[in-house]
DNA sequence: CTGTATCCACAATGATACTG
DNA sequence: CAGTATCATTGTGGATACAG
């Protein structure tokens, strides 16, 4: 070990939870964190999970207004990405429809487990919040 | 059914991937969310996931070069959510150690899986890119 | 060392209007 | 219906200076 600085806080350094080649790596986690945080993509998946939806409707199920826009957006990433599959028909008036990759399907998995954790432990999470922001005003 | 609209795309409406009471409701999903989305809070969980680390050890060990602000923003933020835990040493200099708790934890097996499936489909996602950017520029 | 306080740049999102 | 284009707004992050 180098010497040169206090041992003090020296790490279990312990398995890593996500593990490169180099440090300074991302594995791409990044890649799929981007896509996981932005505002809609989760919800596209998760509506899509349960089957084939078209534009309007994909939009008329998802929570909190999402603009004709960035529901463009979104599926437009998705796809690109390999998750979302657009197939258009040349019909009057115009119909496309969405469905998950198989990809996008695998995907789902982690998405519930997501949802589960996010459920299970929204009790505990509200509650440090409380505490953290009494503690904060006296 | 109701009658009144076409029934071209009537989906399956399987198994919900998250099950709220209302449609419109987010089940609290958004808070994780949130947290997973911002640029640094994955990276924090994952370098705390092995073990106690000092301010400035956590952010030499994060890669991609994490600004003094958004460290303390970012560490903030989970110690709000109950994720982590801050020690508070008064000596000269000050000592800090960050440290996950129990929820946090429990948070990195989430992590663990999103980085296992990162990095298992990044190939896949890079082609599906690749193959989407040629499509559209022929 | 571990912060806090400002200010600034840019990306992400939203509102609106228009089109095939 | 399913977009595209444009502009306005907001949020997030980064640079810097300063403090206990």
């Amino acid at each position: 070990m180098s010497a040169g600085h206090t041992a003090v806080t020296t790490p279990a350094a312990a398995d890593p939870v996500i593990s490169c080649e180099t440090p300074q790596d991302e594995c791409g986690v990044r890649d799929v964190l981007d896509r996981l945080g932005d505002k809609w993509s989760v919800y596209v998946v998760v509506e899509l999970a349960s089957g084939v939806l078209r534009f309007k409707e994909l939009q008329r199920r998802i929570p909190g207004d999402i603009s004709q826009r960035m529901l463009t957006v979104t599926v437009r990433r998705l796809e690109r990405d390999g998750l979302v599959k657009r197939t258009v028909y040349p019909t009057i008036p115009p119909q496309v429809e969405y469905e998950l990759t198989e990809m996008g399907h695998s995907l789902t998995h982690l998405v519930k487990a997501l949802s589960d954790w996010s459920i299970g432990h929204r009790p505990a999470i509200a509650a440090a919040r409380a505490s953290y922001d009494a503690a904060q005003r006296p």
